[in-house]
DNA sequence: GAATTTCGTCGAAACGCTTCGCCTGCATGG
DNA sequence: CCATGCAGGCGAAGCGTTTCGACGAAATTC
């Protein structure tokens, strides 16, 4: 392993030249600059990251943590992990993982300064880890927006407007008997931060076009919505719209639909909150409110990028815009 | 920050004394590491890792190249990652991600010393990638089976075993015309290492019980799937059983099987290839050569860990043995 | 043309830890 | 009773960078 020293060697200069001449932080002489990169191509220099840690005081690692329970959707952790991972490379920096049920490991990565900064997935109501995340002195991003979130530096996709949004397209589209369709896991504590949201949004915007609010939780197998749909829509017949806020509950729904002659746009008409690729996935294809995990990913990696660069701004918080797009399940 | 010299002072000690307290590598009397102790506690101490790693020249960072092609199940990878990362954990490491399909970044990680060691996921036959890998000076394990590994060490699911067992296992239930259905992705280039094991499998299994062997390779959508079982199966009556190595394949199929009145384990039996979960997730539960996934990821970092203490014993592979679970897709 | 700035380079001091060699008792064995 | 060994501790030399201050020489200012 060839060291800086070894390279002023060969090249006739100083150490502190060769040092300069790597970051640009001094101006070198193209004559020096050229005898330096020669020397390094010829003994295959690389400066060595742990020195380049110790005397720069940053390590240009980013911590991500991230959930392993198994009913958090793996596609979703990986879309969030992947742009995050993209987004840093393009940064320049590396992603260290931590798993988020480690929460002593995590603190420790901040604590001996293996990352400059940390990005926390899958945050809960009343999130245990928030006054420890809080107290840490490099900079946090918290994807999810709790209530209480200790000044740290959230983002996240706005469910509140979006579950407004979905309601008020199904109005503008005709219904008057919307219903919300949502897992009973999102109420059992602890509770990820977007299940209030997404709930008091429908609730605002039923209120606000002056129809009565109905929440319904289903699990989300394939019985349990065949039933629902037999009972609430066919023989009750309920609804005339579904808000549909749990996205393993799509592809059931639409069997079941197909199964026991319900109409898509015609009799009931339905918007889902979830990615695209799942609303396009089924066996049909689902109107939506667009739930943009990459952008989430980004931002949380440009907040963080933010906070390291300009110490200068207060941690705020950043909420994406919904966006609705028309598909098969509504109408025109 | 406090540091080891603020831990010296604070107890009274020499600087060398708290690194041995800290490390076990000297004995040190109990009362001076009380005092020791007490002091790291009252000033917050946490040993700094960039410091750390330069002098001792191991980061106690393991490496993970992770592929984020579209094409390859996320879900898998998802299951890959979680279990090197609670692996590594448990020993003390922490895990880089970086993206396999930035292969400068990937070598770049090695070189400059940030990782101790590197897992490769995603290897295709003829990977370019070996050369480089087999050339640096650190630990390198492979998930994938090469046929040219260039001498570094791999790890993969025993593809052509599992393939016989399963023709075995089906032929042992009277089946004599067993076809092989796969993606025809799969024999693309570049193309898993995988594919050329298991079919390779396949034909000798085939050969070894005297029936010809017949690989059918049909796209993964409900369409295509549809097709094959209506003109091959309930047609041509071309095969009495199924050797399935094709994992999105199944729900397709087994929806297929219903919708056209093929009697499953009466009229064709079918085994697959596949994790535990996507045999039992889809309208039937399918008996299968178990891929153990998890066993993969755990076995590829206890090699790595392996190479990283004894550097005595030159990197082999490790070919995991299949077993097969019998389920509703077969007799008994 | 003297005074000041800029350019290109060097030396040395951090950065915070690990580890080697050395020294001082004090028990141990023969 | 003297050589030996070990528990317990100290000092100093790295590990490979970054960065600050200094220094001639050349360029710029008035």
């Amino acid at each position: 392993m060839a060291t800086m020293t070894d390279i002023a060697r060969e090249a006739g200069v100083s150490l502190s030249t060769v040092s300069y001449a790597l970051s640009g932080k001094r101006p070198i002489s193209p004559a020096t600059r050229e005898r330096i990169q020669s020397a390094i191509d010829r003994l295959q220099y690389h400066p060595t990251a742990s020195a380049r840690a110790l005397a720069s005081q940053r390590t240009s690692l980013l911590g991500v943590a991230v959930p392993q329970r198994e009913d958090v959707d793996a596609h979703v952790i990986m879309e969030f992990v992947s742009s995050i991972l993209t987004a840093s490379h393009e940064q320049d920096y590396d992603l260290l993982l931590v798993a988020a049920e480690d929460h002593e490991r995590t603190r420790r990565v901040m604590d001996e300064g293996k990352v400059d900064a940390l990005i926390v997935m899958d945050l809960v109501e009343d999130d245990p880890r928030i006054p420890s995340l809080a107290a840490l002195p490099r900079p946090v991003v918290l994807i999810g927006y709790p209530q209480e979130s200790g000044g740290l530096a959230c983002v996240d996709f706005d469910f509140l407007s979006g579950a407004m949004l979905a309601v008020r397209e199904l109005h503008a589209r005709g219904s008057r008997r919307i219903g919300m369709l949502t897992s009973p896991a999102a109420t059992h504590r602890p509770s990820p931060t977007y299940a209030r949201r997404s709930r008091l949004g429908y609730t605002m915007a039923c209120t606000e076009l002056g129809i009565a609010p109905t929440i319904v939780e289903v699990p989300s197998d394939a019985e349990s919505l065949g039933a629902f749909v037999r009972e609430q829509l066919v023989q009750e017949q309920r609804f005339d719209a579904l808000f549909v806020h749990q996205e393993p509950a799509l592809a059931h729904l639409g069997r079941a639909f197909a199964a026991q002659g319900v109409a898509c746009p015609e009799d009931v008409q339905i918007v889902a909150i979830s990615p695209e690729d799942v609303a396009v996935s089924g066996p049909w294809d689902v109107s939506n409110v667009e739930l943009p995990i990459s952008s989430i990913g980004r931002t949380a990696l440009a907040m963080l990028l933010e906070m390291l660069s300009g110490p200068a701004a207060p941690p705020h918080s950043r909420l994406l815009s919904p966006t609705f797009t028309p598909r098969g399940t509504t109408r025109a």
